[in-house]
DNA sequence: CGTGATTACGGTTGACGTAATCATA
DNA sequence: TATGATTACGTCAACCGTAATCACG
């Protein structure tokens, strides 16, 4: 199980073409072949079906390892080099949507002011690939925003030795448009909720399938899939009523057409964290040590 | 970074010995000198002092990376052949003392009925042992026991593609001597203990390093460190006056000389949940499927 | 000095490319 | 028949062991 096999056997996997992944991997067609017979051979089981190519069960089953695997090595790999490398003067942070609180970008510009040469960059994505990025050193510092209980950590997926630290905990609210029936309501049951029509937008809001774990229902459907890392265009469709969305209450409060009912139930709140690799020196280290600080 | 390379390297660091590790490895002491140099030479940094032998800063950053990434291969591996071979008749069951409730113990004793033949073992285990043995198919079923947030689920580390399912939630309670001045109480906070002091029985109890994350705090400080995975010496221990331990409440209440008290504030609970590999038939996803039944 | 890590060197193995062959849409 | 996977084979590098060397206690 060399990683270059498993990294071989995903490309494969991914493009559907043994040529076509020589092509993306720079090897040849030959290659290709041989490194995925020597996995079939190590592993004894087919993974891959052939003309067409496709994945079996058990190839199916050895890419959801795969993935996470080589994630991982990359992330060391990045990390040992972020160590040895002299620390960078240019630093690019990124952030999920609803991370992007004034609060934070406040602290953010007051340490410009004391490090003006500090070249900054602000990225805008999904929660996933702020993980894997600063995992990877392809980010210095991530902001990333979820929903959990009160006081626990997010739930990120463990792709190494990172330092997650909580900036802010909002209460939760539904963006409900201001005709709705239930838009009166200071607060709501969420499970009141689990037969609405709902927005599934799981870059930029809570997404659909964290409410069904959190409630133990399948509720929740989407009645819409909102793709793209904009929270405006998300609020525009809920106050049209195209359906629901969960999001920190400050960030809907005050929006016109749309009321911002508090979930009172289950005990949950919106949590932003600043994610970075456990160096304790560098500007990222310094930035997520300024606005750990300025949010306490 | 090739995994052969790292695990000579953990070798190694662990038995800080080149010639030891290579013994261990049955490799020759070149061949380890080797390994570590073509890692070193790779990475481009220093990763061990010489005579004797002991990781660098960035060694032991490395050291970091390659268990959970070798843990990872492993069971990658082990889950692959699992699927590949024929189900056993033979079944091992990992459990953390706690998660051995008569409830479980139950169903465990109705499924054998329905299936005589089946040789189980039961193996009490701490419960990162269990996740890592789960995970690399030395065992065929966990069933582990946490603390977490009502409806939450347990904070395990992430070895890969398991299924973790929620057998039982119970109220958790503070085991206090019944001459202890709190003992009356029907329930208490759980930061009103802070400064109390605990015995830290990480494999049996509740680990006072959770308690501190959950509390935001660093008090729970240990009066005595249990190790082992014995629930009656810790509540003897715990009656006798040595320190207070966290468990679940229908474990301690009616021992002789132990007061139970509920905690009421964060609301946290004891959960168990069964963990398996997340294959669909074969033994262990049925007596999963079985626990899962009895307990809803 | 002696134990233990490093370096030198050789044999074997394994990895990849070229090119021929095979198989399937 | 054409595209694309497999097999055959040659070359070259990598790996590990033997043995000599080096270095620290």
């Amino acid at each position: 199980m060399d990683p270059h096999l498993l990294r071989t056997f995903v490309a494969v996997a991914r493009c559907g073409s043994f040529s076509e992944a020589a092509r993306e991997l720079g090897y040849t067609q030959s290659a290709v072949s041989q490194h995925i017979a020597a996995l079939e051979s190590d592993l004894g089981a087919v993974l891959l079906r052939r003309r067409p190519v496709s994945a079996t069960a058990v190839g199916t089953r050895l890419l959801e390892h795969a993935g996470p695997l080589l994630l991982r090595l990359d992330a060391a790999r990045a990390d040992i080099a972020r160590l040895t490398a002299a620390p960078a003067s240019r630093i690019v942070i990124g952030a999920s949507p609803l991370a992007m609180t004034p609060q934070l970008t406040g602290t953010l510009a007051d340490m410009r002011q004391t490090q003006p040469l500090l070249g900054v960059t602000v990225r805008v994505l999904g929660r996933e690939a702020i993980t894997h990025k600063v995992a990877t050193a392809a980010l210095d510092l991530g902001l990333v925003d979820g929903m959990a209980a009160p006081n626990d950590p997010l739930h990120l997926p463990d792709v190494g030795p990172l330092t997650a630290l909580a900036v802010t905990e909002q209460p939760l609210a539904v963006a409900l448009p201001a005709q709705h029936p239930l838009a009166g309501r200071t607060s709501l049951r969420l499970t009141d909720l689990a037969d609405a029509r709902w927005i599934d937008a799981p870059d930029t809001a809570i997404p659909l399938a964290q409410l069904r774990t959190a409630g133990g229902t399948d509720g929740y459907r989407a009645s819409l899939r909102y793709e793209g890392t904009d929270v405006r265009g998300l609020v525009v469709l809920s106050a049209t009523g195209h359906g629901l969305a969960l999001l920190p209450q400050p960030t809907i409060d005050g929006i016109p057409g749309i009321s911002a009912v508090l979930i009172s139930a289950p005990r949950l709140i919106h949590r932003t964290e600043v994610l970075h690799s456990n160096a304790v020196d560098g500007p990222p280290a310094l930035l997520a040590a300024a606005l750990l600080a300025a949010t306490q």
